[in-house]
DNA sequence: CCCTAAGGATCGTTGAACAATCCTTCAATA
DNA sequence: TATTGAAGGATTGTTCAACGATCCTTAGGG
């Protein structure tokens, strides 16, 4: 048995032990194929041939179809018998719902500002610092990044790694529409302001008008998405 | 073009097109096994062996692993590197975490609830009427399901297809740890006035006392479990 | 122009194989 | 006695090849 002196030892070692955790292949190109879909390299409806992949990746089909299972769970490829994995294509539907999820949840996580610990809170500051320093310089790219960190962190008041799971998954299928959008500025410029008026909302202690705010905010950019996308319907 | 006489019949048959979708042994799998697990089948820490396993139930190891896959997204399974893969055990932490989880997303999603559509408003009365129906009869298993399904109802009054799968893999992995607690009565029968206490609230408008009062259950059903798990720990 | 059939391409699944890793056992050592 | 080290057998991680089933394309035929 561990005498009690060695607690200390034990825990600082502990500490970092998520270092040394092996990842298996299936989860290596999981991460690289999420990445690529995130920021936009694979369009959404592009058809992912598991010969065509495996031999450009290196892994066996087997391999590759346990990787595809983990992104068909995550939502970013679909499946579809006998014909193949995709890559999502976002319906008005999937906007409606997925803005509809984050009201719920991030509108909720907000009330958790005046209990939540000094870690959670500073990462919020540290967001939307971050997206005012990108807007300052013109990356509007970074501007979106930070927003996305914004968002996050605001899941992250309720001190829940399911939320925060949940928000990180709500956010992912909605990078999906992003890519329609063009500009990156427009779509997030209004909202470095806007974040900021929410924090100091919830500084002042008013909480439930920052709630209101962060509602409103959403459905701001929800309505900009459905727009988008009905332009994408007109258009072609 | 289907003129506007064809909508009726299409929608009819559209709405069961769910029936016709095929699926591949691997979801099938994981299907068996979730509900194995979901029932208490398979206890938490049971290694599964894939040899053992896939010889049992007819398939091969690679489909066996994209079955491990999907409940190890869910969280229903664990894997370990070069170890295998064990039924989830969970730990006071997790516990503590669902609920955090829970209490966020099935109080906002009360708010819901003046202006949820009747087809959701109605699941929730259901749930609570069966419950009461089978607290009447004795049958305290039942009175169990139905009051998952009650708080499954619940997470629909929001009307996101994606809280409905949070709340699902919420209650599912909350199922884990339902099994170490002995008497399935003493842990559902509070509730089952609770919840009805909780419907009389809403339809009185008084929605801000529902979402206190639901907050309070979960409370106690938190608190209960967990003192559930420290009796296991100090009787072991 | 639509329907049909043939052909090739891709998926779904299996089984075998091999290296890498883990677990158990047992002996050796301090 | 308790800990370390090494041998072994068992299990996982991954690949490969194969075959039936399903899909897609294309070329005729009506």
């Amino acid at each position: 048995m561990a005498t009690t002196r060695d607690q200390g030892w034990l825990d600082a070692v502990v500490a970092g032990r998520d270092r040394l955790e092996r990842s298996t292949t299936a989860e290596r190109v999981a991460d690289l194929l999420r990445a690529q879909i995130l920021e936009g390299a694979l369009a959404p409806g592009l058809r992912l041939s598991e010969e065509a992949l495996g031999g450009a990746l290196g892994v066996s089909r087997n391999t590759l179809r346990e990787a595809f299972r983990l992104l068909v769970h995550e939502r970013l490829l679909v499946h579809e018998y006998s014909r193949g994995v995709f890559v999502r294509v976002l319906t008005v539907d999937d906007v409606v719902d997925l803005y509809r999820a984050r009201r719920l949840v991030e509108c909720a996580a907000l009330r958790y500002w005046p209990s939540a610990p000094e870690a959670a809170t500073t990462a919020v500051r540290r967001a939307i610092a971050e997206a005012e320093a990108a807007a300052a310089d013109d990356r509007w790219v970074d501007v979106g990044t930070a927003n996305m960190r914004f968002h996050q962190a605001i899941g992250g008041l309720a001190g829940s790694d399911r939320i925060d799971a949940a928000v990180a998954g709500l956010l992912a299928e909605l990078r999906l529409a992003f890519h329609v959008m063009g500009d990156p500025r427009t779509f997030h410029e209004p909202y470095v302001a806007g974040n900021r008026a929410i924090l100091e909302l919830l500084t002042a202690g008013e909480v439930e008008e920052a709630v209101r705010r962060m509602d409103r905010y959403l459905v701001e950019a929800e309505e900009q998405l459905v727009a988008g996308f009905a332009h994408l319907d007109t258009t072609r």
